[in-house]
RNA sequence: GCGAGGAUGGCGGAAUGGGCAGACGCAUCGGCCUUAAAAGCCGAAGGGGUGAAAGCCCCGUGAGGGUUCGACUCCCUCUCCUCGCACCA
């Protein structure tokens, strides 16, 4: 071959591995495995170097896995289910799964044309019965324990599309087709799953996560959890004779006798129980209905105005006895704590502000430990530190920590509180009024009510006979051959639900199935999980910090408490890759910047699209995309191609030996030079793999030893064959993590038939990489002044020496002091002069 | 406001158990090859000053200070950027 022909060359190796085999991973007790994963890809059609790179970074560590021994999982699926392929069809009549199936085919195309190592045989795609019979398995586990659970939520409602929106089609506060439509909160009965069971496992177990996850998604995710410690305390309604009262909760009890309100949420159940017979009660009710209409949506808190309304009753602090007066406020969120709050102005920004407006007192009950003491009269800002607690009866003079402490054991020992602890995760509602996703595998009988659909009469098809028109209802309950059905315990008539579950829930354990794809008995068997659990590495874009990152930590959990495996967290590294940039912006359709998987492979060869992924940028940052930098990635393979095609023809036979110093010693300076520079980049590449996946600077560091092969050249006769041929070698292994194709192909020109498959990373070896002379840099007072090339491991007073010696150094040190000279060895002379 | 990360040539980025700043690549310029171009190959190049040139000197890693013989790297203060969280009681 004359020139480096990519199309051809990857064609060929493509077959081959396929042939082979060669991915192909299977349980071997033997041998220590290795599982490395890329997250679950949805089949939107288009594949540009955006994934591609995700992948590129994957299957590098895999192939270097391999070469290191180890047996690698390294499989891969699709996220098949979902909105898109309900909106395309009901856009161009396609069917779900026409459309979703034509994707797949068409990523499994580029997956390919870019070779990826993926044991294809392992392929699940979430959309088959196969697949979410297991969703339902899970589910109906899930409801045996009281997992999941049905119950009426506010849900986002768009009034144009007559539909239920998940979160993530609410932007900005409206529906994403309709921008000018406000969503509208809408109280459905729906399914959830009980996530907040694990919050404190979820929140606990993060510490085994440290170090091998990035520390913003930890961080993300302790945000998400939110846990915060405090205690909950009973107001007793003034005048009431039924025992009412106000239930707020708080962190800082400490501030209770600073209240000068109680807060509800206007959609409290109790506010309209106390508003009635009051005086005024009519007016009041009219200023609640307004009050309701703002209830702020979460894209107007921080921004909207605070407003609240008194209505007429009173509480009585329970610690000082005072009356407080009780409100609404739009601000107060009913889903959090226990929709009301106790407003301490003095020392809560936000209450400060509320009192501001509705001229509350704030009387101080905090004052810092030291410093000038405040005053009400001159106080700003709320004060929110910590402090010692004063004009609060018996607890008068205690500092916040010891007050909380006793101010709740009190409260639990008179019966009006105790300590509690709540958290900001709520539970999983899993219920889409959509149809392509997983059917909700429970019955509704009106003899029996609910009935879960039993295990051996899953799966709970879906119909494909269905017309989607992307309004209302589910669109499964327009199916009467799916909703009619019969009850599993008395045999009567039952309808089914409609309702299909959440995306979410098929990638929250799909990555089990693949060590068990095709087992029609349970959702995965023990054995080949324990091998290849946990995953080693996980890779996948920072969108899924916490969606689909904690939901399948609970999955783990959860199956972890049902048996089915003996770990806790799924992923014991993550690594979060960094966007493919085009124009500054993320590739998308819609901005028209989106640059082609295949379009590059065509142009350059997938090769070179993944060199260029890996050096453009180190992983983890975003890269831009540069058509002038791809084609230096290209120039450089023809280069390195044509260097090994020169002399391939003579190596062929030649026999590499294992080198070892006793040969560097006969050998001759071009051959001394080439071993020592190949040995040198092989140690700073094995280090990037294996540490801080800096492929960048591993490209870097090929391209610098690929221009050495090139100043040397002619390489004859100062270099032996043997010797050229071991540094082409180290660079050809080096490399075929990152272009694996063109790394089979001068494996193969240079007379192995065997392919790479079988080769293994090659050894570094210290000796060899060790330099005869050293540079050593003389500094004057830190200032570089010279350059000295001498013998390697010199003592300090030989390298003082030298340095003195040297003509323009004894020059500028003539006839001064010298205070003190440092020296670091082989390395660096600094002569301090006074 | 809280939290995480970041700021290095014209550009992407190298170099941190403190020790030659700018590896590698892109773009640029010059040369070779060619009838010419492309490709390829060789070479130059942070900014400024001085010099015919080799060279030499000064400045330089967001800003200011500190520690040190020596700071992109460590410490303090500040500015700006990116991301996440945020009436969370």
């Amino acid at each position: 071959m004359a020139e480096y022909d990519p199309q051809a060359i990857e064609a060929k190796w493509q077959k081959s591995w396929e042939a082979q085999g060669a991915f192909h991973a299977d349980v071997d007790p033997a041998r220590p495995e290795y599982y490395v994963l890329e997250m679950l890809p949805y089949p939107s059609g288009t594949l540009h170097m955006g994934h591609m790179r995700n992948y590129t970074i994957g299957d590098a560590v895999a192939r270097y896995k391999r070469m290191r021994g180890l047996n690698v999982l390294h499989p891969i699926g699709w996220d098949a289910f979902g909105l898109p392929a309900e909106n395309a069809a009901i856009q161009h009549g396609t069917h779900p799964r026409v459309w979703t199936n034509n994707n797949i085919a068409e990523m499994k195309r580029v997956c390919r044309r870019f070779g990826f190592s993926y044991d294809w045989r392992r392929e699940i795609s979430t959309c088959e019965p196969e697949y979410y019979r297991w969703n339902q398995w899970f589910f109906l586990r899930m409801l045996e324990r009281d997992l999941a659970y049905r119950k009426r939520s506010r849900l986002n409602w768009c009034p144009q599309c007559q539909t239920v929106l998940a979160n993530e089609q609410v932007v900005d506060g409206c529906c994403w087709r309709h921008e000018d439509t406000p969503v509208e909160a809408k109280e459905i009965e729906q399914w959830f799953l009980r996530i907040t069971r694990y919050a404190d496992a979820l929140l606990e177990d993060i510490a085994q996560l440290e170090g091998g996850w990035p520390e913003r998604v930890l961080v993300m995710q302790r945000n998400w959890i939110g846990k915060s410690g405090g205690a909950r305390v009973r107001f007793p309604v003034a005048g009431s004779g039924d025992g009412a009262a106000v239930e707020v909760f708080t962190t800082r009890i400490d501030t209770i006798y600073g209240v000068t309100a109680l807060i509800f949420a206007p959609e409290h159940p109790l506010v309209a129980k106390l508003v009635a017979g009051v005086k005024g009660q009519a007016a009041i009710e009219t200023q609640l209905t307004r009050l309701r209409q703002k209830i702020l949506r979460p894209a107007e808190l921080g921004t909207a105005e605070k407003e609240g309304i008194f209505i007429g009753r009173f509480a009585v602090n329970p610690f000082s006895g005072e009356q407080v007066p009780i409100w609404v406020g739009n601000f107060v969120l009913m889903e959090y704590g226990t929709g009301a709050v106790m407003s301490v102005p003095a020392h809560d920004q936000r209450d400060f502000e509320f009192a501001q407006k509705y001229h509350l007192e704030k009387p101080i009950v905090v004052q810092p430990a030291a410093g000038a003491p405040l005053s009400a009269a001159t106080l700003h800002e709320a004060y929110t530190e910590f402090g010692r607690v004063v004009d609060s009866g018996p607890y008068s003079g205690l500092p916040s920590e010891q007050a909380i402490e006793r101010m709740t054991a009190d409260a639990q020992a008179k019966g009006f509180g105790e300590a509690r602890t709540i958290y900001r995760l709520k539970d999983w509602g899993i219920s889409r009024q959509r149809y392509w996703g997983t059917p909700i595998p429970v019955l509704y009988c009106e003899r029996c009510g609910l009935v879960p659909v039993p295990d051996e009469q899953l799966p709970v098809l879906l119909p494909l006979e269905v017309k989607l028109t992307g309004m209302g209802q589910s669109p499964l309950a327009s199916v009467p051959e799916f909703v009619n059905a019969t009850c599993a315990k008395c045999g009567g008539m039952a309808r089914r639900e409609t309702d299909t579950m959440d995306t979410f829930v098929d990638s929250s354990w799909y990555f089990y199935r693949y060590t068990d794809p095709h087992n029609s008995r349970a959702p995965f068997d023990r054995e080949p999980v324990r091998y290849w659990f946990p995953i080693d590495q996980y890779i996948g874009g920072i969108e899924h910090a916490i969606l689909h990152l904690i939901y399948s930590r609970f999955f783990c959990k959860v199956m972890r408490d049902l048996g089915l495996v003996d770990h806790s967290e799924p992923v014991l590294r993550l690594f979060s890759q960094g966007m493919v940039l085009k124009g500054g912006a993320a590739m998308s359709k819609s901005r028209g910047n989106v640059v082609g998987a295949i379009e590059m492979a065509d142009r350059y060869g997938c090769d070179t699209a993944r060199l260029y992924s890996l050096f453009a940028a180190p992983p983890e940052k975003d890269l831009e995309w540069s058509e002038q930098g791809i084609e230096g990635c290209s120039r450089f393979l023809h280069r390195f191609f044509r260097i090994v095609n020169r002399h391939a023809e003579r190596l062929r036979g030649v026999t590499v030996g294992n080198p070892g110093p006793a040969d560097l010693a006969s050998a001759t300076p071009k051959e001394k030079r080439l071993m020592r520079k190949a040995h040198q980049t092989l140690r700073r590449v094995t280090r990037d793999f294996e540490s801080r996946w800096h492929f960048n600077t591993s490209v870097a560091l090929v391209m610098e030893l690929v221009n050495e092969l090139q100043a040397q050249e002619p390489l004859e006769p100062d270099a032996s064959p043997a010797v050229v041929k071991e540094v082409f070698e180290l660079l050809t292994l080096m490399l075929a993590p990152m272009a694996p194709h063109l790394a089979e192909e001068l494996w193969e020109m240079l007379g192995h038939p065997s392919g790479l498959q079988t080769a293994a990373w090659p050894a570094y070896q210290p000796q060899l990489a060790e330099e005869e002379h050293v540079e050593v840099v003389i500094q004057i007072n830190g200032r570089l002044r010279g350059k000295i090339l001498v013998e390697a491991g010199l003592s300090e007073e030989e390298l003082v020496e030298r340095a003195r010696a040297d003509p323009r150094i004894a020059q500028l040190t003539a006839g001064r002091r010298v205070v003190k000279t440092i020296v670091v060895l082989n390395k660096l002379v600094n002569i301090v002069v006074g």
